[in-house]
DNA sequence: GCAAAAGTGTTCACACTACACCCATGG
DNA sequence: CCATGGGTGTAGTGTGAACACTTTTGC
């Protein structure tokens, strides 16, 4: 029989298992031609009154990225968002109940889906329900935020900028029928770089990544622009063939 | 005075504090010509006798990266060696004795620093501690993984391929003073592909990351190969003036 | 007809690819 | 003198960057 040697003190396993686990999303959206996070107001002490991400602990019998959907989900009512875990944050003085490692998600959402709820709880905000609503900030217009959330947000977008040049994400944060300048608008905004417009329509076209619908913007005061949505499809042959998105 | 609108049950908020936080570390090093990984033998039921990666429990007053240089240092007797967040993985059935929610860490190591203490355990190796010996397995030798070190092992060689091409940080794997052919070996292992050895050099030394030590090879049955040395300090300089590192 | 954004091609510089032979050393 | 890996240059191709004017619509 095997003679085995156990590392762990058994008699103390316990002292290991009284740590929380939480998920912080940083939902960005775009509209008017900004990049936005979603955040709510935070209601723990010391960070009272601050706005901070969209969190909450992950429960004993749910994996994490189930807990991230499920936040997102009640946050913002959508579901099958785009999400990606950024990176796990787990310094001893991160929270102030206790030993809490939160692992950050970013979450790409057409904020067109959401807007209508927003707007309407906006409208009917109270004092009393301050703390239940989640609002839109631009991303240059962020200060304080509660808890390591700064360091967060700001790991998530240098890592949706990478990611972004690499994968055709940017998608998700239009709406299913876009222009082409929206489309350069968006990466000029996440990326903070103006970019040349032959260039970048030259680029992205040849890629065949984008449907034509042979549909174009109706009651704009200049010459309508040509709709077009993101070929999924297609996309998922060409990284069969091993494509490269490079941006 | 604000009302406060607690959205966490405080009666129950003992409930999330039962999970475990635990750091599995993938320690590449890179040896006769191979890419390697440090594994152990797993001593918990139902892996008993599986090779696992190098990982323990975090402790309750520890960081994360704390805990993943204490277990790097007490494994493999190496402080400051590159270390590199990976990923958590977070499925609730994912281990045995409860929770744990596991992050992955990966590490390069100049595997010549460790082979002696390796080499010299190696050979007092007993039956009865067996389990505490680390051996250098090759990328390509590795099957049966215990828990979900398969799936992190994937992981975090992807990162390590996608990371090598955008920061040198291949280095890290190659002794203090190396040659060309040694690092575009070093290349070729880790993307699985080979290289045009002049286009290679011109490359490389184009970056004027290399320091030329004026020294070469010696004892070898052929010319000798020229040595040269990571320039840390110039590669800083580059950085900060937005140096893009692109293999 | 004017304001506002859409749409469109060419040129140039540079980077990447492919490719084959001589060199220095140890045995 | 032979085997082994070290070391070198050029020509052709393709990709990224710079750049300005015409078109279509609403008002």
């Amino acid at each position: 029989m095997r003679k085995r040697n156990i590392n762990v003190d058994l008699t103390s396993i316990d002292a290991y298992f009284k740590a929380g686990i939480s998920v912080d999303c940083v939902i960005f959206g775009f509209d008017e031609n900004e990049l936005k996070v979603l955040l709510m107001r935070c209601n723990m002490e010391p960070y009272v009154g601050l706005w901070s991400l969209i969190g909450d602990m992950v429960h004993i019998d749910e994996g994490i990225d189930e807990a991230a959907h499920r936040i997102l989900k009640y946050r913002t009512g959508l579901e099958n968002v785009y999400l990606e875990q950024v990176k796990t944050f787990g310094s001893t003085e991160r929270h102030p109940l206790g030993r809490v490692v939160s692992v950050a998600y970013y979450s790409l959402v057409k904020i067109s889906d959401y807007k209508v709820s927003t707007t309407s709880r906006y409208l009917e905000e109270e004092w009393q329900n301050i703390y239940n609503e989640a609002h839109w900030h631009s991303i240059d217009d962020i200060t304080d935020l509660a808890f390591d959330h700064n360091k967060i947000l700001e790991e998530s977008l240098n890592c949706l900028r990478k990611h972004v040049r690499e994968e055709p994400v940017g998608f998700n944060l239009l709406p299913e029928k876009f222009t082409l300048s929206q489309l350069q608008n968006l990466y000029e905004r996440i990326l903070g770089v103006k970019l040349d417009k032959r260039n970048f329509r030259k680029k992205i076209l040849n890629m065949k990544l984008l449907k034509d619908i042979k549909e174009t913007q109706q009651n704009v005061a200049h010459r309508p622009a040509k709709l077009y949505s993101f070929d999924q499809e297609r996309y998922q042959q060409l990284i069969e063939k091993g494509l490269i998105f490079d941006l």
